[in-house]
DNA sequence: GAGTGGTCTAGACCACGAG
DNA sequence: TCGTGGTCTAGACCACTCG
């Protein structure tokens, strides 16, 4: 039931509505510290456990974060990083370094990024989307990025290797101005693009990389290029939920 | 760290990996019935205490659902709903009634929808991306989408009632063949749309419309419609993250 | 009715980090 | 050093649901 009433809700449900109550309201503003275990033991007369029942339940919900040592438990903040998709010529192009550091630096971040170039058998996901063998060679540009210093969204691309084998591609640098110009450079134009936009909670692997507590989602947007008629290679881009919104901007239709 | 080591890691974190493990190598497979906590405190032996904390993280994971009575937990399906966005002449439309209904049957699904019409104050959402005085009076048609029986996403649009006070947009059925169209054939076409997708942990009113358990993240498109060159209506469509993606399949920008 | 998970308590020890 | 949260135990009662 939304409105909770008191009778028989749990104890710990209660203690946790009273608190998001709290943050909703801007009582309890975003960074602020939340009560200690021991002071909601006391205030609401409940054993630590229920407690402790209220606090996961909130930072599921990515409320709030865990706490270490004597630091405590602080209201999350929820500034969003924006992503620009636009289909028109000229428009800034998610995936190509410099314009990923123009736009966050244009939104006030402080963008950085360190790339990994590795070789493997494709993947499912890439073997389905760009039509290969499952064996098939490609090149993974690992890229994962940081926002003002914090790891904020990982970037893995995946080249065939036939179709990349002698290019900048597989060099561990950034690419001027970016893949999709390079190829169009070299006569191969990007015909078109398919985003896959979905969210999950995060594999213990990306929350490593991400270092993402408990209660934060990712957004996962897998982009198909295509050169002429056929899929060319897919970028696997993993956001961070708490930080991160995609924009798209499209003509209308009719 | 990924790869666990034995040493120090907590005695839950072990079982959850343990039981993780199980899980993405298909040995649990969705649908299945996880163990008891009985038998996990036998075959691991530990506590109940510790064996719940280990199936509370899964759960907030998305990995397995809560269990009720003698039901058990159970592995969570994952079958993916597609909401296609093109903008290309003559592709289907998110938002149009015929165009969900069609889509969601062309893959195997059974949807269904409620309508409802409510009047109320532009939330600051509304007023800030339709650039109106936050007391001006909207109206909102609020649908309910069912899936196989199952509430599945929430689908809210609102108008500035001076636009549609005397449309078929206040009238609580299915518009067709679709309120874009509408306008369209009024005289007023639709210049472009712009959406911003994102994702976070339901609020708990979200989550009782939509029955979610814990660990279920919701997707969020709010799209702003524009007429001419003006922003005109805006839908807000919150989407169960385990069940659905959108996949933008767009030109390329060269 | 029997077994499941949901809730709750009262304790204990430990690692970590701010003062 | 001292308080914080992290981890863990043993045990209790209840509501629900399946057979």
């Amino acid at each position: 039931m939304p409105a909770a009433a008191t009778g028989d809700t749990p104890l710990y449900q209660e203690l946790a509505d009273a608190l998001r109550t709290q943050i909703s309201s801007g009582r309890l503003a975003p960074g602020a510290r939340v009560p200690t275990e021991h002071e909601l033991m006391a205030t609401h007369d409940v054993s630590r456990s229920t407690v402790r029942l209220a606090l996961n339940l909130l930072a599921a919900e990515g409320l709030i974060t865990a706490g270490r040592g004597r630091a405590g438990r602080v209201v999350r903040r929820r500034d969003l990083i924006t992503i620009h998709v636009s289909p028109q010529p000229g428009a800034p192009r998610l995936g190509e370094i410099d314009e990923f550091v123009t736009e966050l630096r244009s939104q006030g971040f402080a963008p950085s990024q360190k790339i990994e170039i590795a070789m493997q058998r494709a993947p499912e996901l890439v073997a389905d989307r760009l039509d290969l063998p499952g064996d098939t060679l490609v090149v993974v540009r690992r890229r994962l990025r940081f926002v003002d210093g914090a790891p904020c969204s990982i970037a893995d691309s995946y080249f065939p290797y036939e179709m990349v084998k002698d290019t900048p591609v597989v060099q561990p640098g950034d690419i001027q101005p970016g893949v999709v110009s390079w190829f169009a450079e070299h006569g191969r134009v990007q015909s078109r693009y398919v985003d896959e936009v979905s969210t999950k909670m995060p594999e213990p692997d990306d929350a490593y990389r991400l270092q993402l507590g408990q209660g934060v989602p990712v957004l996962i947007q897998n982009r198909t290029h295509y050169l002429g008629d056929a899929p060319a290679w897919l970028t696997r881009i993993v956001l961070r939920g708490d930080r991160h919104r995609i924009v798209y901007d499209l003509p209308g239709a009719r």
